[in-house]
DNA sequence: TAAAAAATGAGTGGTAATACTTATGTATAG
DNA sequence: CTATACATAAGTATTACCACTCATTTTTTA
């Protein structure tokens, strides 16, 4: 018997969910929770094997009841069920160790049953569309900036590879046998080829252009 | 007429996917080549929309004959054909901007062909294994590391997210309403806690453990 | 081979970040 | 009720980085 938790501020919600899985033999709803203090609390006297959990809380969101739910209760499975189908959102709650990530919009009964029951299992769920979505925003991120983009000479890469190997200008410039002013001098171009005001911009708009 | 030209250092190969790709409607195989230089000097003459590359060549690794081969032919969409099932080579490969990643092991005709073609539409063609293998790495990466870690504070990890938005200093301190010392203060204790020895290592440990 | 692009490097000035230490009010847990 | 942890903040230096401009040499490409 799988005994399962849902957290969201919507009764419409929850009553849907209820529906799906009364009666689903193997789960057993045990518990609801409308904002993450209740959640909290209530995790206290009433253990879950599963804990469906809405991103958007009146109180606290996803992101940090995630890390505070696993924290003291490492064998929690939580399944996020959000209405934002936002690749960013789902790697943060998937890395910071949810085990599955549904969206409101598109899910019905079957779907919810596979997921808890794969999340149980110790696995990881993701619907199709959010495995798309994901894979969409691994890979096609660079060629498109691409075009846009300046092109950096081969020069540039190299400092701008060391610069992420955490070197400074100085041992840059050891490195590669070169002048202290010259690495300045490419480190000053890349930041206007790529448009950024700092360091970090920079290698943010590396990391999307596949560089690094 | 989708015109393709095949590399690829292993003559079975070759004679395979001629055999596999001779008399289909619509593509015409107009070149083989045996070796990187080779198929650098034939592109030179022979113009072709899709490209075959098998990643290990005698002479150069598809690694750096990728981002050659796009930077002089542009509109060339490169399908990799590799024995390696790898998924720090499959996304280095697509990132440097390859179409399509196929595996020896297990491509036959028609998914060669469906990958020729999505390809050719400008898509980007990873069959179903590789793209599992992709998603498995995306997520793994956090919770190992989540133990060993550091405590952050909460008010650290939020000047954590402001410098990667790359605001300096002076901008986190407005926008917290709180002094520029502090902010200081705060930034220097992360780069101790994380052990880092400049923001950009610090962003980097920071990712690492699934931050950002 | 001329023209363009890339790599090299310096001048000069300014601003931001890092490297510590010390200290205080405040919440929290034992 | 008292350690402990946290957020706050200042003092004092030093170093790193950013912002430009200009100039020379080397390499690539037309």
């Amino acid at each position: 018997m799988i005994k399962i938790a849902i957290t969201d501020d919507h009764p419409i919600v929850i009553d849907g969910l209820l529906n799906a899985l009364y009666d689903v033999s193997g789960i057993d709803v045990v518990a609801t929770y409308n904002n993450g203090a209740a959640l909290l609390k209530g995790l206290q006297e009433q253990p879950i094997d599963v804990l469906l959990l809405d991103l958007q809380l009146p109180d606290k969101n996803g992101a940090e009841l995630v890390p505070i739910i696993l924290n003291q209760y490492p064998d929690i499975h939580i399944l996020i069920l959000s209405g934002v189908e936002s690749s960013s959102y789902i790697k943060e709650m998937i890395q910071k160790g949810c085990k599955g990530y549904l969206l409101k919009s598109n899910t019905d009964q079957p779907k919810l049953i596979a997921a808890i029951q794969e999340v149980y299992n110790g696995g990881v769920y993701l619907e199709s569309a959010v495995k798309e979505q994901l894979l969409h925003e691994m890979l096609i991120t660079k060629r498109k900036l691409d075009k846009i983009n300046p092109k950096i000479t081969q020069r540039e890469l190299e400092i701008l590879h060391l610069i992420m190997e955490e070197l400074n200008n100085q041992e840059i410039a050891d490195r590669l046998f070169i002048s202290l002013r010259t690495v300045e001098t490419h480190r000053y171009n890349l930041l206007q080829k790529l448009n950024a005001k700092n360091t970090t911009g920079m290698l943010r708009i590396a990391r999307q252009m596949g560089i690094g």
